[in-house]
DNA sequence: ATTATAGATGATTTAAACTCATCTATAATC
DNA sequence: GATTATAGATGAGTTTAAATCATCTATAAT
């Protein structure tokens, strides 16, 4: 058809305000330009598009045709410009609850300081709501997620709250608080496996599951109980003195946090956030 | 937004392809252009939209939605465009059957030596089949139609095959073929007028109708009868000899034919058209 | 190894787009 | 009924944006 696109925008916007004027201040030009571009397409289409009266114009019945494709036109470009410019600006993390309000809540103040400009939300949960162009942290295992998308592997260990953990251990009924993952593909914590490290003689225990590592580190720092859970997730509390390890011997879990198809995130922000978060989880 | 059209453009067609170069051969451009706007793009969304591998492209998920979005977007423009630019390049006449083969067929052969270049389709009868961008020439009553739209005002005679002419009218019982119009509005043919006009003493008639001038005009051309009809429809008929007029005095009839909103046609060859056919019908 | 290919990059050139000055027609104001 | 103001038309001139060219890189195919 041979026609531009900045004289389609022309004549779509004169047509919108039935004035060359009022166009020409919307796009930031000289109503001579508008004119200009209306009657380069006229030319090519061999059609006038609008009837002209003095400082009046009204579209043509091919104007009215053209001017209604090519708003619909432009919107569906603009909106879809509007939607993934939001991505560009603003960086959406989803993840676990117990990650998101344990690691990367008390983190973001850090991630914000050395970037003001770009707005982070997290959301945590089930809530599917604006999946789209979020960037997805997950738990999972190991084995069945690709190296390079993988963030952080997991260590386990069991943790208590510094007061408490004589009492605890004491006891001749350990509890300690387990998860019991929502997710089948995920095998049980290797609480065993911890048991075998740290102890030579198994004690008797008293074993309480959550499905989520928050709850059980919360019980734990308010001292109810033992927690068995990661180390990413209890270090805060670790580092604030609010918890402590009561074994010497961590154990490997084969869980990792990682970003499915980590390479293919698209936005500058999210590949900086990204970085930033490995840089936090290594540390 | 602030992003320009053409890098859009490029974007898409790159995008469509899956590939800079074939999108540049699309476009009439170097691949170089092609790179250029799509990282323009990029760089003013501060995000990808390409994932490059050597010698290979593949969209980002922003990128997969930006390009589904401009490719229906300029489409819908691209179709209002090849829509409106045929009525830029045809002339698509719509009118009364008699009108079209009585006059604008036959004379058609001269417009076409005129302007060999333009197409012309004449639709005819109620056919309302792609009434869209066509120019139609109506026949109507002249005080309820624009003076400007007015192409020519209808005298009305009675007309008969020369060789039947003497017998026809040597008859006792005249037979004369009126025309019944099918459109309300319109009043019935002034046959009394015509009558009063060239004749003293009313002579005994039998009258036959039909919905179209063309059926009485083809029956008077076959010397079956006399036919009341339009100096317009006639006039082919009497330039060749096949008919002519029986009295001497034709009546007005406040017909006229007409095209509505003349003056908002709006592509050039529906202009000059209608200046042929009006420089035809004066003639 | 060598060649060919798709794309990236930056400087240069070209062409398209915008503006300016001028003009016309008409509506509003006095 | 002259005067002013306004919206758009027109054509020449200027500026900016876009395309190309030359060069470079990485890699797949031979």
């Amino acid at each position: 058809m041979q026609v531009s696109l900045q004289a389609l925008k022309a004549f779509e916007a004169a047509a919108r305000h039935g004035s060359f004027k009022a166009a020409a201040e919307e796009l930031s030009l000289s109503p001579t330009a508008i004119s200009h571009h209306v009657q380069n397409l006229e030319s090519r289409l061999s059609l006038s598009l609008f009837h002209r009266s003095v400082r009046k114009i009204q579209l043509t019945q091919a104007g009215k045709r053209l001017a209604d494709a090519a708003s619909r036109g432009f919107r569906t470009i603009e909106q879809a410009l509007e939607e993934i410019s939001l991505a560009g600006r603003k960086i959406q993390v989803a993840t676990t609850t117990s990650f998101a309000s344990l690691v990367l809540i008390p983190a973001l103040d850090d991630f914000q300081r050395q970037f003001p400009s770009i707005a982070v939300k997290v959301s945590s949960g089930e809530s599917i709501e604006n999946q789209l162009y979020s960037l997805p942290i997950r738990f999972g295992n190991t084995e069945s997620v690709a190296a390079e998308d993988i963030l952080c592997r997991e260590t386990f260990d069991v943790f208590g709250a510094p007061s408490a953990v004589p009492a605890l251990m004491s006891n001749n009924a350990l509890r300690i608080a387990l998860t019991r993952w929502k997710n089948p593909a995920l095998q049980a914590p290797p609480i065993d496996s911890w048991l075998a490290n740290n102890f030579n003689l198994k004690p008797d225990i008293e074993f309480i599951s959550h499905d989520q590592e928050l709850i059980g580190i919360q019980q734990a720092v308010m001292g109810k109980c033992l927690v068995f859970c990661s180390a990413t997730l209890s270090k805060p509390f670790v580092q604030g003195g609010l918890l402590t390890p009561v074994g010497s011997h961590s154990v490997d879990t084969g869980y990792c946090y990682y970003c499915p198809d980590k390479s293919h995130y698209d936005s500058n922000n999210n590949q900086l956030f990204l970085h930033w978060l490995q840089a936090l989880l290594v540390a």
